[in-house]
RNA sequence: GGCCCAGUGGCUCAGUUGGUUAGAGCGCCGCCCUGUCACGGCGGAGGUCGAGGGUUCGAGUCCCUUCUGGGUCGCCA
């Protein structure tokens, strides 16, 4: 039977209680975490968010009847202990915080029982995710995933408290908003009110916080929740929470410099990671050529080496026909991995190919010197030897080459970099390697649409220099726009922003839209521009994924409350689901379902 | 939408070339135990192998379909 907690009132969590406490008496509250019962005496371990503390029942202390409910606990019942802190007669437990401490129980009380629960409540949890998330309020119990939201708390009142410091204003923008089809789809809400008309769900809260500036909030930040419905990955869910900042009268120097001392403070405060300032930056362009990737992990080296000028003439009609094409072929030196088996080689010429590659020319040097490789017979001794050359390649070497349009060799070398660093264990997890990426291009071709897209979004400002050429080369122009990467993970990103409206008409004609289309989705935010805009810029982070980084968790449901399921269902509310008819009457709405028996 | 991996008592797993009553550890239940902390001792309950269909004398084991979860490509301005 529960009982009440009248006339109790917690005095301490459990891992509060120190060896200094002994002598107090204390009252504190939590779940069983386990009962041994030894006959005239019983432990029990108490478990709250703090930690773990051992109770002690004997009855000389808890009487007769508060022994028989010592008895009777069992884990996860919830109960209240009064008692006296003391040094523990018997061994110290070395493994537990409060190890030298135990509670001599004087009274007890159940506040509520428990079922023995469907998996273990315990550390390192070794049951399947899919019953952890449909008993998430359970799975929450863990120590990890406590300790996980409890640092992510703290990483939250960290930036909030460094951003009000400097002078930034938290505000909050909608969530019901205007559908923005570009990009990403929405999440979309029907409005009673309006039959037929939907909102969207915010995929940022970009429009609003330059509506902000034009206000003269001048430094504005946000932690928002923003939605993105396509499909999910390890770090990535369809509601995530970005830290969204705005700053006024700015330029790209002056946004990096205030995140990198936030940076330097979170890391600090979260996990007593020292941040060298200033962060190494490094230009879109070299981090393509160097690393294939715009978010590199410099945390190894295997640098991309292009190899185009060596093999030019060679006989090789991959390698010739790429360079042909106006493509490149290049090169990624897998140190010491000349001995690889035929048959892992082949595997990663899979692993290429699922990355676009039409295949993967690979030579490996033996100890006495000599080659192996798929494309040896096509290219002189001289060439080869040149090109080992140009690889630094050394006796017991692995060169893998990749040949094609400059876009598809980087996203190949670059993901099998990544690929061999971890196969080959090259990546030093104590690391945490920051780096900015800038001056990225301010347009991308788009070949099924025939026209060319913004890479970050259509209020990017172009970089100064680079204006003239949105009239000649539009390819070629680069944006003020960066990315905050940490280890291999883009953690955030932001821009200068269009603030003349010429320019932003010209981004637009650029993209192809009509500018009557525009108005019509944007029209807000150019009108608002007629009045008076400061120049602005800022950047957002995706909160989840730094928490993740700096917890080291593999997945980001490890660092949210509440996840969602890879085909963004919850598996412990059964959301989404079917609604009434009513309520589809209200709204106006019929379903039109296709291939669905129901 | 494509590809890959997994699905056996409450949990984690084992299950040989398809062959008699499907095993283990932990947990759970009962009894015992005054210093345990991966407590210990004795006893016990509990699964038809994600679901459906097929091959076979016989299927957890082979085939097909399907469901669930994970990873990844596409997608994510």
């Amino acid at each position: 039977m529960a009982e009440a907690m009248k006339g109790l009132k917690r005095t301490h969590r459990c891992g509060e209680l120190a060896i200094a406490n002994v002598g107090e008496t204390v009252t504190v509250m939590g779940w069983v975490q386990k009962q041994r019962n030894k006959g005239g005496i019983i432990f029990v371990d108490l478990r709250d968010r703090s930690g773990i503390l051992q109770i002690i029942f004997e009855e000389s202390d808890v009487k007769a009847e508060g022994f028989a409910k010592a008895e009777k606990l069992r884990s996860e019942f919830v109960v209240a202990v009064v008692g006296t802190v003391e040094k523990r007669a018997g061994a110290v437990n070395e493994k537990l915080a409060t190890g030298e401490i135990e509670i001599r129980a004087k009274e007890v009380r159940i506040l509520s029982e428990a079922e023995t629960p469907p998996f273990p409540i315990e550390e390192d949890s070794k049951t399947k995710e899919e019953l952890r998330l449909k008993y998430r309020y359970l799975d929450l119990r863990r120590p990890d995933l406590q300790r996980n939201l409890m640092l992510r708390s703290r990483i939250t009142t960290c930036i909030r408290a460094f951003l009000a410091e400097e002078g930034f204003l938290e505000i909050e923008t909608p969530i019901l908003g205007k559908s923005t089809p570009e990009g990403a789809r929405d999440y979309l809400v029907p409005s009673r009110v309006h039959p037929g008309t939907f909102y969207g769900l915010p995929q940022s809260p970009q429009l609003f916080k330059q509506l902000l500036m034009c206000s003269g909030y001048d430094r504005y930040f946000q932690i928002a929740k923003c939605f993105r419905d396509e499909d999910l990955r390890a770090d990535r869910q369809p509601e995530f929470t970005q830290v969204d900042m705005e700053l006024s009268f700015v330029d790209v120097d002056d946004v990096i410099e205030v995140n990198e001392r936030l940076l330097q403070k979170v890391c600090k405060e979260a996990i007593g990671l020292d941040v060298p300032l200033p962060i190494p930056r490094m230009k879109w362009q070299e981090a393509m050529e160097r690393f294939g990737s715009d978010k590199p992990d410099t945390r190894f080296g295997m640098e991309l080496v292009n190899v185009s000028d060596v093999v030019y003439g060679c006989g090789f009609g991959v390698f010739t026909g790429a360079l042909e094409n106006g493509g490149s072929v290049q090169g990624i030196n897998a140190k010491g991995q000349g001995e690889m088996p035929r048959k892992k080689i082949d595997a990663l010429v899979e692993f290429a190919k699922g990355f676009g590659a039409k295949g993967l020319a690979y030579l490996s040097i033996q100890q006495d010197g000599s080659y192996k490789s798929s494309f040896a017979k096509f290219m002189t001794e001289v060439q080869l030897d040149e090109l080992v050359k140009e690889m630094e390649g050394q006796p017991g070497d692995l060169l893998l080459f990749a040949a094609d349009k400059n876009k598809v060799v980087w996203d190949v070398l670059g993901n099998l970099r990544l690929e061999l660093a971890k196969q080959m264990d090259l990546i030093d997890e104590n690391k945490f390697n920051f780096l900015w990426i800038t001056e990225f291009p301010l347009l991308e071709w788009n070949e099924e649409a025939g026209r060319y897209v913004a890479m970050h979004h259509p209020f990017t400002m172009p970089m100064d220099e680079d204006l003239p050429l949105l009239d000649t080369d539009p390819g070629k122009v680069r944006a003020k726009a960066y990315d905050i990467v940490l280890n291999g993970t883009e953690l955030g990103g932001g821009s200068v922003r269009i603030f003349q409206n010429h320019v932003q008409e010209k981004m637009f004609e650029v993209l192809g839209f009509e500018m009557e289309d525009a108005y019509e989705r944007f029209g807000f935010l150019l009108n608002a521009f007629k009045y008076g805009v400061p120049p602005h810029a800022g950047l957002a982070y995706g909160l989840d994924r730094l928490v993740m980084l700096l917890v080291k968790a593999e997945s980001i449901r490890e660092v949210i409350a509440f996840p969602k399921v890879k085909d963004a269902s919850c598996l412990m509310t059964d959301a989404p689901n079917v609604v009434d008819q009513v309520q589809l009457d209200e709204l106006e709405l019929a379903l039109n379902l296709k291939n669905k028996d129901e």
